[in-house]
DNA sequence: AAGAGTCAGCTGCTCTAACCAACTGAGCTA
DNA sequence: TAGCTCAGTTGGTTAGAGCAGCTGACTCTT
């Protein structure tokens, strides 16, 4: 009774005081006689918080109002997917498809209209992503990451780009904790350099395919990731 | 150090027990002995579990694993956008482009595809979206939800379904916090019947242009929503 | 014998009080 | 002046007690 509506009431101290990211909050003690009741429940109420990201703890520091990232939602995803896979059902490969839904969707409203800054930029991304393919791999991840955001960047919104590497973020960090079969370098390089070419073109269709054909390489390697014993993978993140 | 840390043992525990949703977790005292700690920071751990919908607790009851709905992510959404509109910034606006760009891209893959008695539950709503909004509007909500819901149910991916509806939850709910204009029913009614006769049509570019339209209308009415006094308004749950 | 009421026992919820641990900043020392 | 130390603040953890909601078995009534 009381945990839940202390939320609400922390939550409309944010509001009322329009206190953005980064902004102190009260102290507990402060938030104890604010809100009327003990310490535990105002840490729990917090602690509930914190896992929403509208809340940052630093211990001895203080609390402060949370980034409000998209870092929670990854988080749930993440596990959904997981704890869904182990029970056997084809969440992983859902995962995939909704990425592939969302960005064949966007990609196509995105051709010809990526500034031409963002076009270098994409342009350099591949570039490394083939060093790093010749010299076995290390940090591919990363710069795939990049590129998609910067891709997306391209949109002038903020949450769309935040959604989409929240998307990736969940699904990389998924399919690396199942062990998921790694994707031929080479090959990822050629599709991506294709994305940037057909983004480039203004070719919708074309763009379209090219991300699809891209998905459809990692809908693959999905596939061929079994059902694992998760005792043998310890070093897991769940 | 420990509340991090036994969120994630629980998680782990969840996992390698393979447990499905709406299983029975460990009682707090199980847990305090198998993971070593306090009651109160098993407690911590728990409701930051719960906020992230992968814990349910009951009291008097026990605690199960949580329906991992979307529903946490609603939350954040919904809370990160209306304190940034009452600090000036333009986040409703991008959570409606969030909705609109995704929506056109799924729709334009939809178009022909939706199984016969979809299109025919579709018809049955818009329907029903008709007779109240003639009788005033009320309850006009719900049928938009669902009218949604039944139009992705046709991509064959509960994932995507949930996402989608996510976002029309989030948006739904800040609106109406944040008092914003109601739509014209009967403009919003005509927009989706077009929506699924386009769809019925197999013409991917007529619902895409349908879809957009639609999400213009409600762009419109969230232009004119100005940035209120939180003070006001005080039913709006936040 | 069937039904309703009661109570014991589980469960999670809240509170108090004390101490531990991380960080900051003022003041001291060299 | 530069660096160190230490006291004070903040969150982290533990302990123990009592409150509150739910279940199921027991008992009493009909």
């Amino acid at each position: 009774m009381a945990a839940r509506d202390l939320q609400e009431r922390i939550k409309r101290l944010i509001i009322d005081r329009r206190l953005a990211s980064g902004a102190p909050l009260p102290t507990e003690p402060e938030l104890m006689e604010h809100l009327g009741a003990s310490r535990n429940s105002v840490r729990e109420a917090l602690k509930g918080l914190q896992a929403m990201g509208i809340v940052e703890i630093r211990h001895g520091f203080g609390t402060y109002v949370g980034a409000m990232s998209l870092a929670p939602m990854i988080e749930g995803l993440a596990f959904r997917t997981v704890a869904g896979h182990y029970r056997g059902e084809d969440t992983l490969l859902q995962l995939v498809q909704l990425r592939e839904a969302v960005e064949t969707g966007l990609v196509s409203r995105l051709a010809g209209r990526v500034p031409e800054g963002d076009l270098v930029e994409l342009d350099a991304l591949v570039d490394r992503m083939e060093e790093q393919a010749a010299r076995g791999g290390d940090g591919i991840a990363d710069t795939d990451r990049a590129f998609h955001a910067t891709l997306y960047r391209g949109l002038d919104n903020a949450l769309l780009g935040e959604v989409m590497a929240a998307f990736w973020d969940a699904f990389h960090r998924v399919h690396t904790d199942l062990g998921g079969a790694p994707q031929d370098p080479l090959v990822t390089c050629r599709q991506h350099r294709e994305i940037v070419d057909a983004v480039r073109s203004g070719d919708a269709i074309r763009a379209e395919e090219a991300i699809r054909e891209h998905f459809g390489n990692i809908r693959a390697r999905v596939s061929t990731t079994g059902t694992q014993d998760p005792h043998r993978c310890h070093n897991e993140r769940v």
